[in-house]
DNA sequence: GTCTATAGATAGATAGAC
DNA sequence: GTCTATCTATCTATAGAC
């Protein structure tokens, strides 16, 4: 733990980073204590203040950069195609994505309410981003009659409620592989967009 | 706050229930303190534990007697009918449900982490019963030929997911009634199920 | 049933040395 | 960049009086 000598500022910040998204996932936000950061990192408590003013400010930053993160790689993935491609398309980054950050996800969800609310409006304008994104193929769904979905709003938040929940329940030893648990809920998707059926569901 | 006589333990117990729900609901269960509750009931802290022998065990009887409310209040609900009508029932009741008890909602899914070993499992079977009276309706209408849902077991917690998803955007004051919200997740949920859907969808 | 008082542990954050 | 040391506040829970 004497780590004086040879110390590496951008890997004592990662090392942060990273213990903290774990340790907020696994217990709280609240019942994680500064101490217990530091005893994960190898590093004295108030070592951490070098990195970040307090602890709130560590929770925002792994909230943020994990909005920032997804938008940029839903806007690599996007591409123009028709609207139930694109459907698609976005069900199945969703879902993938997720999995692969689960505690971040998890975080996002939970510890907005820990947030102070210039931290909160920060994550709330990236979450209707992204929010919006997905609205904007329901409504060009909409506007082409490829679905016969009524209000396309609240339509993105029921589906993205949808896609997020695997989350809950995913394990990577489970029954079904990534790839099948992605059919299902496109189909699912797909069928609660009012999109055209047949071809959806087996 | 010198209420030592003419106290009353019911009334002092459904206090503490009421106001720890509300203050867990707020902040979290790690983020509030015996002191806090004790002030908003309007007791001493130590008079708490003349009901509780603990913090943890108020979060366990606030979880399981709202899953057990929430089970009571479906058997009261639920009757025999097509499985297309039991889904429109179910999820009607589910949303009508979980609106008016948004804070015990919200604790029940944030705060399972929270939970001790044995209090989890207790909630857990708990939840696994309700999601199982969902998925027997998936299951009598794929085995009827009304829903052409592929995988009843996971349709149940998308389904599911979708549904307690109206908590997190729902505000008495919005643009939508709440008959008009619920219309809306009946045709979703009933395309999700790959049910009969020219009704559902306008 | 509730109080006062407090034990004993732990919290977030800071000062100043190296 | 990290340390030791510590301030001040707060925490859960208990003891014992009324």
């Amino acid at each position: 733990m004497a780590r004086t000598i040879g110390s590496n500022g951008k890997t004592t910040r990662a090392a942060i980073r990273a213990k903290s998204l774990a340790l907020f996932a696994e217990s709280s936000f609240a019942a994680v204590s500064m101490r217990r950061i530091a005893d994960e990192v190898g590093v004295q408590p108030a070592a951490l203040y070098a990195y970040y003013p307090s602890k709130q400010s560590i929770l925002v930053d792994l909230l943020v950069s994990h909005m920032e993160e997804l938008l940029a790689a839903w806007e690599e993935e996007k591409c123009a195609e028709s609207p139930g491609d694109a459907l698609e398309r976005f069900s199945r980054f969703h879902i993938r994505y997720h999995i692969k950050r689960a505690d971040a996800v998890f975080l996002s969800y939970m510890e907005l309410r820990a947030l102070e609310p210039e931290g909160f409006k920060e994550i709330e304008a990236l979450r209707k981003t992204y929010e919006g994104e997905l609205r904007a193929i329901l409504e060009a769904g909409q506007a082409s009659g490829e679905f016969a979905v009524k209000d396309p709003p609240i339509a993105a938040m029921a589906i993205l409620a949808m896609l997020t929940g695997v989350n809950t329940w995913y394990r990577s030893k489970g029954r079904l592989s990534q790839a099948a648990i992605a059919d299902r809920y496109v189909a699912m998707v797909k069928g609660a967009a009012g999109a055209s059926v047949e071809a959806a569901h087996v």
